[in-house]
DNA sequence: GTCTATACTCTGATAGAC
DNA sequence: GTCTATCAGAGTATAGAC
């Protein structure tokens, strides 16, 4: 095997580590679930994964890291080719929503997990989450700058209502339930966006 | 002692054991918290805690029992003298915000620990929070039906996005920070009543 | 009803052979 | 790098004396 191959293989080595894991931490819990059906579920034995990781609490800053790369990510691609400002925050809204959703587990055990870690790892965990935090307010900002949303507008409340909302969807959202994940991301956008922009974007966000 | 006085501080004991458990879950997690911290925190031993609940997931359960009536007759009191309607949908949300931030740990617990329940233990956990769901709906369905707020709006997801964003409030409200729960409170409030009331009251929306 | 003492299980972590 | 075997400790739950 090559020294590219290899780390090749170690990359992939880690995404199956992390996607694994955060199947069980999301069916189960970070506490409940144990090393060993970590090791399991990924065809090792507790003592390879521990070459990988020497601790619990590693894997899950590692996979912390991984799903703020993987939200972020996958919102600049749902935006990247939105030209108008407004479809632009309602394509990042829904990109967050699908990720949570029905994507990565990830991006879920991020945002419900968080408070099993403690001390030193906390900190590291509260830095990525701030991250993701600063990208959003980038967003709400331009929208500001380029004249969309009103200028008396607390845009700090308003993602941080906005953001609430979303994210409580995944504690009660059903995929054979009444509501689609695009419905419930335009609902939120709405709700958002209701009352908040200029006149000129008004008018416009009615036709979409 | 009489009869009376033995079961009122048998319920005394039971209040007692549920608001120390339920500062404990909150601050380190239900799986974090040993039955041995418990007993400790009540100063009891670890025997005599489990005269009262045979196991710690019966505390769990029996705390969210609790809870949602702690909730639901915050809510009662806080709307009971308020006769407009939009008023008494301010006035609960604000409940709701102020029991579940600066009230009572074990709403709290209620909100974020009951994934830590299993088996027949989460079917009575289900039932519970389905009774305080039911209450909300209440709430919305006799604004709708006292014209307050318009018949093409989905009540069902202003309720769902609604206390979505209410309950997320909880992982990132700080005491000393930019915004008071009143502020909170009447901000989510606004983002929902904007652009989903009837005429009528739209113009009322805006004095208060 | 309360306390002491303990049974039993499972956890995360590791040492050392291969 | 991977596997086997095991450690030390924590967890819940309980039996039985008082």
């Amino acid at each position: 095997m090559s020294i590219h191959e290899a780390i090749r293989a170690h990359i992939a080595d880690r995404e199956r580590i992390l996607s694994v894991s955060a199947i069980l931490f999301r069916e189960n819990g970070y506490e409940r679930t144990s090393v060993r059906e970590i090791a399991k579920a990924c065809g090792m034995l507790p003592g390879s994964l521990h070459y990988r990781y020497r601790s619990k609490d590693d894997i899950l800053v590692d996979m912390m890291r991984l799903a703020i790369e993987n939200i972020i990510s996958g919102i600049v691609v749902a935006i990247s080719s939105v030209l108008d400002p407004l479809e632009k925050m309602r394509a990042a809204l829904r990109a967050h929503v699908n990720v949570l959703m029905s994507g990565d587990a990830m991006v879920y055990v991020l945002l419900f997990e968080w408070r099993s870690l403690q001390g030193a790892a906390r900190v590291q965990m509260i830095a990525e989450r701030d991250r993701y935090e600063n990208y959003w307010q980038t967003i709400f900002d331009t929208l500001k700058v380029q004249g969309c949303i009103r200028s008396d507008v607390d845009i700090d409340m308003l993602r941080l209502i906005g953001l609430g909302a979303v994210n409580w969807v995944a504690t009660w959202y059903n995929e054979d339930g009444k509501y689609s994940l695009e419905q419930i991301g335009d609902a939120i956008w709405q709700m958002m966006t209701r009352g908040v922009l200029t006149k000129e974007y008004d008018e416009k966000a009615k036709k979409l």
